[in-house]
DNA sequence: TGCCGCAATCTGTGATCACAGTTAGCTTCC
DNA sequence: GGAAGCTAACTGTGATCACAGATTGCGGCA
């Protein structure tokens, strides 16, 4: 059975905070922009070499992500990507919708004149990212975090800012993994189209309307995953 | 200045998974139950002597404990529970009310009569508690607990339970320290009420009922706790 | 040529040691 | 009697070692 291995080539680390905690956010990103595939193996050892690290920091960091249900160590004694079936791709979209469109609709009433132009720098960039005939994938699926978090952020609440890293960490790996495997997905601009609904409804106060777009967004990408059938069941 | 570090007398350990998974749980019962008050601190020899391991199993514990905000590993070298300000308390409070308040309208939807039964089961279990004059706190606590979390789960959404949870972690210290130190909460019945209510809505399907059942347990409940100004702010 | 089995390697988990930074308490000096 | 200062104990973090269990790959047998 071939099993894909991921290589650490460009291993860069923050600069600031105890090792684990570097470690940690390096994994996290990581996860969060699809760099992994469900299914793929880590080693701490391995991690930890790439790293120039020693294997403790390497596994302070994997214990927490596992917490977070962002890696699965098996009984076997392997750490590995979650695999989700597809029913949890479901329940994990409906809370998706839930949870951030009440935070955009939440962003919506506490919108000030500076979290605004945030986002709207923020759309401005993915639309122009998105447009781009070849467009860098990498850079896309980065502006459209950095979208999505410009307006959760301009709610205003910590806890639901955690939150929904958590939930982006748990479906980093499916959503953005399938769009660097289906680009198309980018050009056929939904996403765009849904963004530049959030904006206007921010603008405009409609608390609603921001909650439908972000909701619309999220149910978009993920019926077109769950149509690929990329997904166990 | 004198610091509640709090005595470890009764370490139960759960008796199944890793060292390190028995001891996050100890730990996280404890915290959900309000064993601990915010600012306490905890040392990790201390804990793993007490618990008669050695400190790695209570460092990868505390580690993931820490990352889901439950504990607090300050630059001085300091492991505490996490004192909240007001402001922080009022956001947890809004973010749980939408949060449980959809996990129960879903409940509402979604109930089986299993889990109805047992909704109806820890909602009587509670009530008798709470009538009784001289009511053992923990238990009430306990089944208060298994009361929501029953609602919850038949909400049939892991994803929703593990993000309860992990809000549960975080107010526990706060809400169920209050009640050990001012009983007589339990008494007034706002808790009683809002669970019938609950639970009737639950019965009769009326989801919006529902949410508005565990909204309005969990505002009273925080009312009560800013009004006592215990937090900071 | 195909499959079984054994051995070497690699896995995460737990314990122990080392270390720099903090804290606490005692002593000493004013 | 009180405050300052120093030392001893204790803190979390990181590295290293030990170990049991899983994996892998090679060699030999059918």
């Amino acid at each position: 059975m071939l099993e894909r291995v991921p290589a650490y080539t460009d291993a860069m680390l923050a600069e600031t905070g105890t090792l684990s905690d570097r470690v940690y956010r390096h994994l996290a990103d990581r996860l969060i922009a699809g760099r992994f595939a469900p299914g793929d193996k880590l080693s701490l050892r391995a991690v930890s070499e790439a790293l120039g690290l020693s294997i403790m920091p390497v596994r302070e960091a994997v214990s927490r992500l596992a917490a977070e249900g962002a890696l699965e160590v098996t009984p076997k004694k392997a750490i590995t990507v979650p695999l989700m079936r597809a029913a949890q791709f479901r329940d994990i979209t409906q809370v998706r919708v839930e949870i951030e469109g009440f935070a955009a609709a939440t962003a919506c009433r506490m919108a000030t004149p500076e979290s605004l132009a945030g986002i709207e720098a923020r759309e401005r960039e993915f639309r122009d990212l998105s447009e781009q005939p070849q467009a860098d994938l990498a850079q896309a699926v980065a502006a459209n975090q950095a979208f999505h978090f410009a307006v959760y952020r301009a709610a205003g609440s910590a806890e639901l800012l955690a939150i929904i890293e958590r939930l982006w960490l748990r479906a980093g790996p499916i959503i953005n993994l399938d769009l660097r495997e289906n680009p198309e997905r980018l050009r056929l601009g939904g996403a765009v189209q849904a963004h530049r609904a959030c904006l206007a409804a921010i603008r405009e106060g409609r608390a609603d309307a921001a909650r439908e777009a972000i909701a619309s967004d999220i149910r978009g990408a993920s019926t077109f995953i769950l149509s690929r059938q990329r997904l166990l069941d």
